[in-house]
DNA sequence: TGAGTGACTGTAA
DNA sequence: CTTACAGCCACTC
């Protein structure tokens, strides 16, 4: 019986955003669906604030494509991050999203 | 110890 | 588009 470590649970979001391709994009239902802790959501920002900085955060964004974390980059940052790896963002949202989103799950399948 | 907050998601109206 | 509610759980005060 392995009961639910927060170490753990932070270690596999890392693990996850960094297998994020430049000019890829995911949310992080994503991340926390891959996990088998899709409502946990909530759990992968806090892992995100979290995160070292070898882990691209700014590849991660919400369900809507909204890139709600900008704030914790200074600004504009994350946007132009994104930008810079060919994502194209209006404002605060990354066009095409569904384009650009990469899902956890199509590269994890192996079980 | 309990209430408030938050880099979330989904459903509903 | 907005507002509201429910579920989730670490963190702060």
């Amino acid at each position: 019986m392995i009961e639910f470590d927060r170490e753990q649970f932070l270690k596999d979001v890392h693990d996850i955003v960094r297998l994020i391709p430049e000019g890829r994009v995911t949310s992080y239902g994503a991340i926390a669906k891959a996990l088998e802790q899709a409502r946990r959501s909530r759990m992968v920002g806090w892992a995100m604030n979290q995160s070292p900085d070898d882990v691209p955060a700014h590849r991660v964004v919400n369900s809507s494509g909204v890139l709600t974390g900008r704030q914790f980059f200074g600004g504009t940052r994350m946007r132009e991050l994104l930008q810079a790896e060919g994502v194209v963002v209006n404002e605060n949202k990354v066009a095409n999203f569904k384009k650009v989103f990469w899902d956890p799950l199509t590269e994890m399948d192996c079980d």
